[in-house]
DNA sequence: AAAACATGGCTAC
DNA sequence: TAGCCCTGTTTTG
């Protein structure tokens, strides 16, 4: 699925898209009915997303929850203003798009600053499809609005101009105000929302407490918030860490780098679209890297081939239930 | 062509 | 610990 990255980047299509105005809901599946019709027909005011959860407000009060679980997707269909980088990242947009560009930093989309703000946008709307899952692209140009629902729909959000179909979720649900909240607080901080000391002070905090291996304590979503298997791999790479070493083994600054080095990953990811943790790569390294998920990074998906920095093997084994990746060298 | 696998995480057993 | 969500991609035959 989604890493926190993908998760940021869809909530500002729907600040860009929704947000303002009126959306009838529906479940052309039949596994949302209910939920479809305490939202259906009222406007959307916020998108917000907080690690790999998605929140969309409503004007009565109730928020549509959603966690795109491993297979999760939205398709976005109709004339769509779309982010830059979205299009950059499938190379339609030619050089709209270079990594060092800054981010604003605003994660949340509210209604009044909807369309404005951190959104790069290409101009006028373009009708079109867009799959928005871990990797990001465009479907076709052409159909009907709206389109017939392809697979297993659990939700439709449709305006006037545009569509956007939920498939495959964890979780699609409706809560009130509180309950949104209470969700949020138990999740681990997340970079997007909050880069302030405070936050950094509460992971630290909390990893040089436990005994928990680091390489459990990435993947925590209470600990912090939207790492999964790609950035956990590879921040503990950058970072030299032993993914065995507990959290309270660990050295202050190297746990404050392993959040500051996050909240780098994070930023990369929403820019480009791409989990791209090799971001010393220059020119053409960088353009071949952001075409070839094998050319992306340290160690994710490498076991078996030699290390880019030392030469060891990768060693591949089960933490978590999940596939780690790392160097036992450059890692001791 | 078919089978296995995966960026997650909840729930039931 | 296994199932589920039920899709897209990669690997196997």
């Amino acid at each position: 699925m989604p890493e926190g990255h993908s998760v940021h980047r869809i909530a500002r299509q729907f600040a860009r898209n929704f947000v303002g105005h009126r959306v009838q809901l529906s479940s052309p599946q039949g596994r949302f009915v209910e939920g479809a019709a305490l939202l259906d027909g009222h406007a959307m005011t916020r998108a917000r997303a907080v690690g790999k959860q998605m929140f969309l407000e409503f004007d009565n009060g109730l928020w549509l929850r959603v966690h795109l679980g491993m297979y999760g997707a939205w398709d976005f269909a109709g004339d769509i203003l779309m982010d830059a980088t979205i299009a950059s990242a499938n190379g339609r947009m030619g050089q709209t798009n270079q990594r060092g560009t800054d981010l604003d930093g605003q994660a949340d989309a509210v209604l009044d600053s909807a369309g404005e703000n951190s959104l790069r946008s290409i101009g006028a709307p373009r009708r079109t499809r867009v799959r928005m899952a871990e990797q990001e692209k465009e479907i076709d140009q052409r159909g009907t609005f709206p389109p017939e629902p392809v697979g297993q729909v659990r939700v439709r959000l449709l305006t006037d101009t545009v569509c956007a179909d939920l498939r495959g979720p964890t979780a699609c649900q409706v809560l009130d105000a509180a309950e949104v909240q209470a969700v949020i607080d138990k999740a681990g901080p997340d970079p997007l929302l909050d880069d302030s000391p405070a936050a950094e002070d509460r992971f630290t905090a909390v990893v040089r407490r436990k005994p928990t291996p680091i390489g459990l304590l990435l993947m925590d979503q209470s600990v912090v918030s939207g790492i999964g298997n790609v950035y956990r791999a590879e921040l503990l790479f950058r970072a030299g860490v032993n993914p065995h070493a507990p959290g309270k083994s660990l050295a202050e600054d190297t746990v404050r780098g392993l959040w500051r080095d996050w909240s780098r990953l994070l930023t990369i990811g929403v820019e480009t679209g791409q989990m791209m943790t090799m971001d010393d790569l220059a020119g053409a390294d960088w353009a071949r890297a952001m075409k070839n998920r094998a050319d992306r990074h340290w160690v994710y998906k490498r076991e078996g081939l030699p290390c880019r920095v030392c030469g060891t093997h990768i060693l591949l084994e089960e933490m978590g239930a999940r596939k780690l990746y790392w160097c036992p060298t450059c890692q001791a």
